[in-house]
RNA sequence: GGCCCCAUGGUCAAGCGGUUAAGACACCGCCCUUUCACGGCGGUAACCCGGGUUCGAGUCCCGGUGGGGUCACCA
């Protein structure tokens, strides 16, 4: 168990914090890590990162993992959801920090035996009032040191009486750190520049910083994929593997999928969570494909993909080191790319929801008209730029009561025309049962035949007659879907209160 | 403020010493469609600034400027 590094396989892991939502930009993070591992014949980790007791979120764990598993992220081992039981998998668990605590503490206890790290009795108040000072003074805020050279004797004594403390890292001043980032190159930071970071807190968790070396360590971690916003912390880690005496993983810190504003993703600018825009009707195809744009571009110029056509084609040499702001724009044209080459029973399964919850169809309706509305999805399939637009796009087939959409509909509904143009379309009507969809393709003709009225001057009002408004679907298959019962209701009404 | 990272059209981005500086989204035209959408064609629009290096810099080096990140017993 100890030393993954021997393994020859690619490892990578995502390793969240169940601290709430999957955010977009972890889910990145995720895909990155997943698309690397996957082309490389590797195998990914879900760990879970929860050694801060205080930000843990009931049922954050189960809502990540869902997550992922609607983004199409299959991660090999580490923590999953079973018949809605949280179940770990894999021979190098537990894979929650929270259950690693005894690991732990057993290499903080020999760091500290080997004098590369040591116990801080500081309090908190006491730390505050050393960074105030110090900021007043124009300083770096930074741990002064204070029990940096106590004793081993005297700080297990304290400790014996029952003193809270912390473990420090004990950096040796002024050494140049030196890493390799495989997409920004050599990085060297100075340890004056950094603090003792704390490793052990005084409840017993270690930070994150021991946490992730143990566990990356352990589990046989051999490339760290993760953002650029632990770049600076990067050298702490880089030193514990060094005094470890443990070989350093490869790393590759993501560039940060930004706002409009070139901030950090953040939820004061609309949806940030994964839920979110699975709700508003995104397929896990679109936003992946669109995801994996932001900051990654394939060798050719496509730009619609398959997860594995992602995983083919993704390499870190073509990942950027600048900031990508999420474009929603974008987002909506490659999501509509994949309504319109998704399976059309697929898609209208997934479209049912959003129509249930117009309150169009109900599970009766759903069971009987399946094949109804399968076919009204279709004719505005192509339309689509997520799933939840189909409430707006079809509701002209949900009311017969038609008013027409502005002054200018109104206005052609009015022409002198119109009417015998009605009085022929109803005639047509008379002479079927209901409507299929070879009369639905002949009836414009005949009342052009009938009527000698043609082009827009027929179309049109008929089209406005039929939904209210100027533009929508062909209006063979509006004529079809609506059927006759429908239309008639339709005509009436439109007869009776704008003729 | 210290440290770190970054810098090509409005946005995502290609480029890796010699190009008319790709492509995509968005926008604007035109075509297709007797509407809309889809699709097709075309257009507007970019190398942050200053020094070097070089016969030649978007590309390499240095310095500015700008943006971001980070400086917790949070990750």
């Amino acid at each position: 168990m100890e030393g993954g590094n021997i393994l020859e396989e690619v490892r990578l892991r995502f390793a969240p914090s169940p601290t709430g939502y999957l955010h977009i930009g972890g889910l990145r993070t995720a895909l990155y890590n997943y698309l690397f591992a996957k082309h490389n014949n590797g195998k990914m980790i879900l760990r879970i990162e929860d050694t801060d007791r205080t930000r843990f979120v009931e049922g954050a764990i189960e809502n990540l993992i869902e997550s992922l598993r609607w983004a199409g992220i299959k991660y090999d081992e580490g923590v999953f959801v079973e018949d809605g039981k949280i179940v770990q998998r894999g021979d190098h668990g537990p894979y929650i920090q929270s259950e690693r605590l005894d690991i732990y503490k057993k290499y903080v206890d020999e760091l500290i035996e080997k004098g590369d790290a040591y116990y801080c009795f500081c309090s908190k108040e006491r730390l505050d009032k050393v960074r105030e000072e110090q900021k007043i003074k124009g300083l770096i805020p930074k741990y002064d040191g204070f029990c940096r050279s106590l004793s081993l004797e005297e700080a297990r004594e304290r400790i014996a009486n029952g003193e809270e403390y912390v473990v420090r890292l004990k950096l040796p001043p002024n050494r140049d750190i030196k890493f390799e980032d495989i997409i920004r190159g050599p990085i060297t930071i100075n340890t004056n520049d950094i603090d003792d970071q704390v490793l052990l807190k005084s409840d017993g968790y270690p930070t994150y910083h021991m946490a992730v070396v143990v566990d990356d360590h352990l589990m046989g971690i051999t490339h760290i994929v993760r953002g650029e916003e632990w770049l600076p912390s990067t050298p702490k880690h880089v030193y514990l593997y060094e005094v470890l005496g443990w070989e350093k993983p490869i790393y590759v810190h993501l560039p940060t999928v930004l706002n409009k504003d070139r901030k950090k993703l953040s939820k004061r600018h609309g949806d940030v969570s994964v839920e979110d825009f699975r709700r508003k009707g995104y397929l896990p195809e679109g936003l992946i494909n669109y995801l994996a744009l932001v900051g990654w571009s394939p060798e050719d110029n496509e730009e619609i993909f398959t997860m594995e056509e992602l995983i083919e084609k993704f390499s870190f040499d073509r990942v950027s080191k600048t900031g990508g702001i999420f474009d929603i724009e974008k987002l909506n044209w490659v999501n509509g790319h994949h309504i319109r080459r998704y399976d059309l029973d697929k898609l209208t399964n997934l479209c049912i929801p959003y129509l249930k919850e117009a309150g169009f169809v109900d599970d009766k309706f759903v069971e009987e008209s399946f094949d109804w509305i399968k076919k009204m999805v279709e004719t505005v399939q192509e339309s689509l730029s997520n799933l939840s637009e189909i409430a707006e796009k079809v509701d002209i087939f949900f009311n017969n009561k038609v008013k027409p959409e502005n002054e200018e509909a109104l206005a052609m509904l009015k022409e002198e025309h119109v009417p015998s143009i009605l009085k022929a379309f109803r005639e047509e009507l008379e002479q079927v049962e209901e409507i299929d969809e070879e009369f639905a393709k002949g009836i414009m003709r005949k009342i052009q035949k009938s009527t000698g009225v043609k082009g827009k001057k027929l179309f049109m009002p008929t089209r406005i007659a039929l939904t209210g408004n100027s533009h929508g679907p062909e209006l063979v298959s509006i004529i079809y879907l609506l059927g006759k019962e429908n239309i008639i209701s339709r005509l009436d009404y439109v007869e009776e209160n704008y003729l």
